[in-house]
DNA sequence: GATGAATGAGGCTTCATTCAT
DNA sequence: TATGAATGAAGCCTCATTCAT
């Protein structure tokens, strides 16, 4: 499930969801979320290991003994703020709009996608990759919404497989991380990094060599 | 490239080395090995963030105070060893013995490399990975490593499309940088948060797709 | 005797109950004893220092902040609680039916209903010798317990001594402090600290050295 | 084995010795001892409870870290001073210079000994006591100075009754914990609650009780 | 050079108490 | 009267760094 109580058929990231319990009142659910958005804010700015309880109430205007109320440790907090971060990363991948329905088209629309709502949160995004590699929920996390991506491409790849449009020889699973890794870990370098990649270009070359990875004719598109 | 500007093409990382002076005596020279292995030892446990002065020291067999001998602060040291790590990484890669001398060839030999050299380090890599997202120093050094990857790709792409190995289209530039981008992060998701992959089949997707992206042609392998 | 200086001979402890105002309706009436016996059995289960107001209200069912409706402060319904103790106690150690007329049938009759009385409030009469060390409060609601307790006990003494049951060289204010305190000392490093005792063995023991020591003529019990 | 490292064969608190090593040099070994004495003064003054960490570092005159160089947590720190009380206590108990042979002198003196003991470390006693009724340690030391006192004083019954001093019908084991009770409550009483008691009178009553309890033969003293 | 003790700032957590609803 | 959220002072503990030996 997401963070709207609607349950996709996939629940990214729903098994981390927060073991304190829902504040009774409306004026404790305002506080717990202030502090949520705080926390988002501040672990961008500074990264997981270097955020203080103490900048997060700052920066929420509570006092520091509220944190308390709520949560019972930085780490808690952490896993609600990307939970919430892969829902929303993948509700906004997939509202790219529908730009055609040749296999190369919904390619590139999954494609710019991703890069698009990489966007949207790459600071959070950078923070949980760095997460990840040492702290087991934060992994979990990850995974989950890793897993949730390359299912979808696998399918679409044993789908066209089907239809003859790509080779039988491709081992789907393989393919779809291959490939996922390419577009994610893209992603990655230019927009936490900060290497300095063009949008379009990106895009075309990513759904270039996508397709062609999976033989997928695709007449590739000239840029400015 | 690296921070200073100068990048002499060989040795990755070489320029964030030895920021404190060399000791003079033998024992000094000794001291400081030991402090360096035990860092990378309490670093691939640990990770940056949470490791301290005493865990290297006491890793070290070393007194506490000793540590302020050779080195200013742990992010120092941490430069030192990550320093190391790529230059050992580099050297790794490129030791897979050549097995052919056809563009796929190359590309195999080149992938295969990477995943091994990977391997060998993937627990260093990691932290790597994570000290780069907020921390420019490790993020310089993990970026020059990248250049220099990248760097041969490109090159190697240019040189196939001049022999019409590789069509024209593909910007060289982004296609090195997307499919190192894929590999990379295959090995990441594989040997740093482990995800359970067959190394041959790795190889062999990776490959398969490394050259239908380019438009190489390769007979696939077909695996037991 | 108490902190007053009042003692009206029966009322042991009485004077320390109810500094706060009884509520004025059922409600209150009922809220009020529910902490009031929540907080027995967590004094007796955590002891004095280690009560937390929250450990109380959570044990009584009621919000946190309904705690100071009722009392000032953790202090106040421990004197309170310890107050009701001390009352209790002395009933029932007087509660023990009269098995005889002799000096040596009431000794007997008297240690034993210290001992049942004891064991039916000994976790709380723990965390009451525990806190009298430091707590002047409490130190006051012992001693007077002591007190009424050992006034009984000179009186009987001085008594029997009249009665030349008991020789007239013994001090029967030290005495009975002496004696006194070998059965409250008893009983507390039975049922208290915990040392395995048996009851009949040391009912007989107690009744026969308090005899023994007041040169009371008795004759021993042969216990299987 | 007491703090001077001598096995007087009872061992007494001996298993509760410190986990943290002894320090190295001669500076560690003052800072430790500085420590130890400054906790002692602070909880006779405080109690465990109201004790802080800080309290401690003060009166010591060391910086608040160093407490944690040498001891864990209060508790350790505890179980270290309350040890050396009660080396310390059976030390001072049977210092008293030997008055007689009789077993009514040498009641007397077990007496007076312990009530002298008593007073030199009555405040700490009393935080003993109070520790005693929740911490299992502090009850396991303290319940090891009672067994060797109450096993001296059992052995000494037993003996009186081969002598035929005693007669055979009493317990020995119950009557030494019974009287045994008699002589440490009164001091309690006397020295840590501050009942206003005689000293001379004191130890006059409490021979003069023992010896009737167990039916040997005192001439009791007049005291003026 | 090596040692290990000493320091104290910094961050964490608890919890008695207040207060608006 | 009851609630439960908000507060912040107070204590705990860590650990990077300094320093005398």
């Amino acid at each position: 499930m997401n963070r709207l109580g609607v349950n996709d058929g996939h629940d990214v990231g729903g098994a981390h969801r927060a073991a304190s319990p829902e504040p009774v009142t409306q004026r404790g659910r305002r506080t717990r979320g202030l502090l949520i958005s705080a926390a988002r804010r501040v672990f961008e700015e500074k990264g997981y290991a270097d955020t203080r309880i103490g900048d997060i109430t700052t920066e929420a205007a509570v006092a520091h003994g509220t944190f308390y109320t709520y949560f019972e440790s930085k780490h808690e907090l952490f896993r609600e703020v990307v939970g919430m971060l892969v829902s929303d990363f993948v509700t906004e991948a997939r509202s790219v709009p529908l730009c055609g329905h040749s296999p190369a088209a919904r390619i590139e629309r999954a494609n710019r996608g991703y890069l698009w709502a990489y966007r949207s949160n790459a600071r959070l995004m950078g923070v949980l990759e760095q997460a990840a590699v040492m702290d087991p929920d934060a992994r979990a996390i990850r995974l989950d919404a890793r897993h949730a991506w390359v299912k979808r491409a696998e399918d679409a790849i044993a789908r066209m497989q089907l239809n003859h449009e790509v080779p039988a020889h491709i081992d789907p699973y393989y393919a779809a991380n291959a490939l996922g890794s390419m577009v994610d870990r893209f992603a990655f370098v230019w927009l936490v990094l900060g290497e300095p990649f063009e949008e379009e270009q990106a895009v075309e070359t990513l759904t270039q060599l996508y397709c062609g990875a999976l033989g997928i004719e695709r007449t590739p598109k000239v840029l400015p």
